[in-house]
RNA sequence: CGGGCCGUCGUAUACCGGUAGUACGCCUGUUUUGGGUACAGGUAGACUGGGUUCGAUUCCCAGCGGCCCGACCA
């Protein structure tokens, strides 16, 4: 894409009131834009990103056979009084239409899913499912705050599964989990499966994935030494303390924001919405339910947290908005760089705008796409490839590039 | 929801109970051309509603909005 086309500029000051990194950051850079507290649009740099992080939580998904849906958003009050939600919860959004019906807006969708697989489980032959959406979710939080972190409007995938029994759930988790770890992998980020309270619906310890970071609102304990983490709202153990797990490792304490959760859910939902399927013995049985969140749009705010520098941004290859970023300073001619990267299938976001050599440069630090380069008239018929996070950049000829930044 | 701070050009800020200034941006021109180039000219602003006052952007009240701390947060 050309950088004069882009409706999006860059702020040279910070916003006066974002305090945190990813919104200073993103807001900056023209990644995205704040309607009001916790509500973001998502402008076309952003909406790249949140795209790349969507998708490769998509490809996991898929390929431990969750199948995508999209469900409504909008619910009716019904299914949210089934289960008690709807005096319960006290982040959901409610209105009311003008002929008095009441909604609520989907901040996960156990109330509309249950009755929605019912119509297609029947026997256990069906079992196990999961189905999946990714979509936006509403909470009504008393205080929305830290950019992308916590809004109340914010995209998330969730997943829901069925299963015959509690050892096929627990077999199902095990490989929830794994698929969670390469989710984080791909993104560049390292999670701790960590336990946690269930919330109000489920009696049972819940895992929360954590991404260690002091924009989050999360305190852990975590063994340095095994897996062993705990959010501190239920450990029984204390900062310093011996690990009781392996023995051998210390507890340490740290900041943390979720950035996935899981929960087994029993069969809380399948007995509010009479969801049944004859089991082998042709006795009709409640099948043992689990839910697993992703938070699509905070995983951008934790990654900005995570991977920044005092120029900008320093984005993970894996979710970069392009691949590379062509910059044509005056005097030199970058499209036919531009033409040879698009025909590469180089996603390239080509700085063909008549500003100068160095806000073309302290722009580009701030954007922070992966591979810069520079076509000048110092370098003729070269050109000078770079990494963002690196400091030295190299000479090369034009049909090379391709070959070193792929 | 409790507590605190705050609302001034597009952005970031300053001053002031009596003509609202600066920087960046933007427009025109010249200049410059490898790390936000320089100069000249121009453009653009007091959240809303009440009150006090000869006069309010400034003081007071309310509303709306924002940020921070806490509580809350399937």
């Amino acid at each position: 894409m050309r950088q004069s086309q882009l409706f999006t500029k860059v702020e040279r000051t910070a916003p006066k009131d974002e305090a945190t990194v990813n919104a200073q950051l993103l807001v900056r850079a023209g990644f995205v834009s704040k309607l009001m507290a916790g509500a973001y649009t998502y402008l076309p740099l952003g909406l790249r990103v949140l795209r790349k992080i969507e998708n490769i939580v998509r490809e996991e998904m898929d390929a431990v056979g969750g199948q995508e849906i999209l469900m409504p958003m909008l619910h009716p009050k019904a299914n949210w009084t089934t289960t008690g939600g709807w005096e319960n919860v006290d982040v959901l959004f409610k209105l009311k239409s003008r002929t008095e019906k009441e909604y609520a807006l989907g901040q996960s969708e156990e109330e509309v899913v249950t009755p929605l697989i019912g119509k297609y489980i029947s026997t256990y032959r069906d079992l196990p499912k999961a189905v999946y959406q990714i979509n936006w979710k509403f909470r009504d939080e008393l205080r929305a705050k830290s950019g992308l972190l916590r809004g109340i409007e914010f995209l998330m995938k969730d997943m829901y599964s069925f299963h015959e029994d509690q050892a096929d759930f627990d077999r199902f988790y095990g490989v929830m989990k794994q698929a969670y770890f390469r989710v984080y992998e791909r993104l560049g980020l390292v999670a701790k499966a960590t336990e946690a309270s269930g919330g109000a619906f489920t009696k049972k310890i819940s895992y929360e994935f954590m991404v260690l970071t002091d924009a989050g609102e999360d305190d852990i304990l975590y063994c340095d030494a095994c897996e062993f983490c705990v959010n501190v709202e239920i450990a029984k153990e204390k900062e310093g303390e011996a690990c009781t797990r392996c023995g051998k490792g210390r507890l340490a304490k740290a900041r943390a924001s979720e950035v996935g959760n899981v929960f087994d859910l029993g069969k809380k939902f399948a007995e509010d919405f009479e969801l049944t399927f004859t089991n082998a013995k042709g006795e009709r049985q409640h099948p043992v339910m689990g839910c697993y969140g992703i938070g699509i749009s905070r995983l951008m705010g934790v990654i900005v947290e995570k991977f920044n520098d005092p120029a900008g941004i320093v984005w993970p290859e894996s979710v970069a908005p392009f691949r590379a970023h062509l910059l044509e300073l005056a005097g030199a001619d970058g499209s036919k760089v531009y033409e040879h990267l698009q025909r590469e299938k180089i996603e390239v976001l080509y700085d063909d705008r008549d500003v100068s050599a160095g806000q073309k440069f302290a722009e580009a630090d701030l954007l922070g796409i992966p591979w810069r380069i520079v076509v000048s008239p110092k370098l003729e018929d070269r050109v000078e490839v770079k990494r963002r996070t690196e400091k030295e950049p190299k000479i090369v000829d034009p049909q090379d590039i391709h070959g070193i930044i792929r």
